[in-house]
DNA sequence: CAGATAATCGAAAACGTTTGCAATAGGCCA
DNA sequence: TGGCCTATTGCAAACGTTTTCGATTATCTG
């Protein structure tokens, strides 16, 4: 129904190569046939048909997002960005949301091929296996995935380029921050166990612990979703009522504990801290606001996508790119220190 | 670089359309034939070009959706909805976030239809003009709109579907409420005036006070952003500290107030009262957690495709279709009932 | 003014499918 | 055996663009 580009060369009495021309302000026109074509064209109301023109250019103008559930605030945030980004560079962004299901993942990334889609960009949910990983490189798509674990990315055999937060770090410092404020029984409420993000956070939230000769932390993975922390909270407090501290492997998970707390009639912080990660905008509106991690999810996406363009752009080269984002501690009010922690404090500071 | 039908076609020894036919599993072929097809395609990991069939069926097997900010939970809880419909269909959503900036919609809009989707669900930021409305039914692509206001759905000259809350109805049981519990100084942070769903709610909520001659409430309209909420509070604490109830626009707004009301040592529901609308999660672990008027979001983004994908099967016919979203109370801890309110109750009681 | 060069335009192939129609091959009945 | 019917397959057009390659015209240059 929608007028076709051999209906504005023949209202304009062109042949159809010049209407393209001149509507693709290429060189080679005289400029008063391409006034000409282009008012004719905006006369018949004429929308160049992406679809044809990409199958004859290769390129579709179109880029996969697939995370676990943009519900998560911070996916939200993330997806934002990489919108924009796509957006900037006329490129558009289909969503899909995998509910780190790993065979709905792998449905909708071959959904995505078959759609030929520019490139992708993935929170992957579990450490693809070989042949994942080779169907992906069969496919001959430029693939940026996120929250990849920091083993994953250093191994020689990893061919994808990824951006992730630097879980490294903020376990150290999430664990650091904990002791200082003098914690001695604390609890790690970790998202899934294959998820790279969370157990970077959980192996060097441990690495501190250990090398400072204190006590294991208890670790309990689980979805990280609001509903499962909440679960796995209330659980937790049925068999153990000394906790002092909880590091909550996301600001959901956070929220989802908080929950479970504050129905058992737990205080926060008197009677038990908590720190997430994220830094979701939600944080500041809780009760207490909560004391948490930040880590730039908008500019996360962004960079993904910026990645991904440049890989699309520079078509034959293929040398992975690794980008990692910054973060750092946000002090609010759900964490406080308890009694004896400034002994605690010192000896830390000494090693 | 991945495999063609005509590739599969060569290397099975068929013709181009057997192969076609054979992967389509239409009638007319030998089912030997079909086994041998199938197999050689998958052992050259054929993916059929989407876009190629789409340029020839003429259907594109994706979906528009253009929101105002999926940072919105609202909007993250509704594009869930309407991904997973979709995707249930074998279509694909492309993501759109418009910024409640209409020229920043229409781009978007005319992307979409350059895109040739199926159709397109959108909550239009403003009421559509005539020429918008001319140009979106010229384009000939089903459309559901989302939160238009009831006036325009019920304008004879309206040509859309559409899917929205009662906010009618919300607007008068938070009107209700607010005076039932026997608040006499009210304000009302809307959202943008222009958006449909916010001037129902406004108009509802003040007509219940016109026909029981009371006060009328302050109305300020701005941003449904938690920044914007944020700041008309504040500015609105500077000049009347009387105000003993807020009825936000929705959620989001509300968790703004309530921002601007703790950093001023306002306690609420102690010194005023909250109450929102459309139940985002995070109502659950404010402090206090929120009352508000709950609207299924998942399921009016869920029905929004529904019906698009209703519009898109029986081609021709193009009867609008309208649904409306029932809505109810959550009464949580952020609503107090003043001293005097039997009073007050009584007096409404009687007329 | 002839020839050359540059500017502009048209013809046609190509992208990877679907699909209407023709062609072929058996099978069946008379 | 011959004609007809049916099941299966091949041929080719079409979808709406882009783009290469010639063709035509206009503009110079000497």
């Amino acid at each position: 129904m929608p007028a076709t580009l051999k209906d504005v060369a023949r209202e304009a009495g062109v042949n159809i190569s010049t209407a393209s021309r001149a509507l693709n302000n290429a060189f080679g026109i005289n400029v008063d046939t391409r006034k000409h074509v282009i008012k004719v064209a905006a006369r018949l109301n004429y929308r160049p048909n992406q679809v044809a023109r990409g199958l004859v250019t290769g390129r579709s103008n179109s880029l996969g997002l697939v995370i676990s559930d943009i519900r998560n605030p911070f996916f939200a945030e993330l997806a934002r960005g990489a919108e924009d980004a796509a957006f900037n560079a006329g490129c558009d962004l289909v969503l899909c949301n995998s509910d780190q299901n790993a065979e709905k993942q792998m449905r909708y990334v071959e959904f995505l091929l078959a759609k030929r889609v520019g490139g992708i960009v993935m929170n992957s949910v579990t450490p693809l296996d070989e042949d994942q990983q080779d169907r992906l490189r069969a496919a001959g798509v430029p693939i940026v995935l996120l929250n990849v674990s920091s083993a994953d990315r250093h191994s020689p055999a990893w061919r994808f380029s990824s951006v992730v937060a630097d879980n490294l770090y903020g376990g150290e410092i999430a664990a650091k921050y904990l002791i200082g404020l003098g914690h001695k029984n604390i609890v790690h409420v970790a998202g899934p166990r294959t998820h790279g993000a969370f157990s970077d956070r959980a192996s060097a939230f441990l690495k501190v612990f250990r090398e400072n000769g204190l006590a294991k932390p208890k670790v309990v993975f689980g979805e990280h979703t609001f509903g499962a922390a909440y679960q796995s909270t209330k659980q937790l407090l049925g068999t153990d009522r000394n906790i002092t501290a909880i590091f909550a492997g996301n600001d959901v998970i956070a929220f989802g504990c908080m929950r479970a707390l504050m129905e058992n009639g737990i205080r926060i912080p008197e009677d038990v801290s908590i720190l997430g990660f994220d830094n979701v905008e939600m944080t500041q509106i809780t009760s207490p606001p909560l004391t948490t991690i930040d880590q730039p999810k908008y500019e996360t996406g962004k960079a993904a996508v910026e990645i991904l363009l440049n890989m699309i752009s520079k078509d034959g080269v293929r040398e992975p790119e690794h980008r990692i984002i910054g973060v750092h501690l946000i002090e609010r009010q759900s964490c406080r220190k308890i009694s004896g922690a400034a002994v605690q404090d010192r000896r830390i500071a000494k090693r």
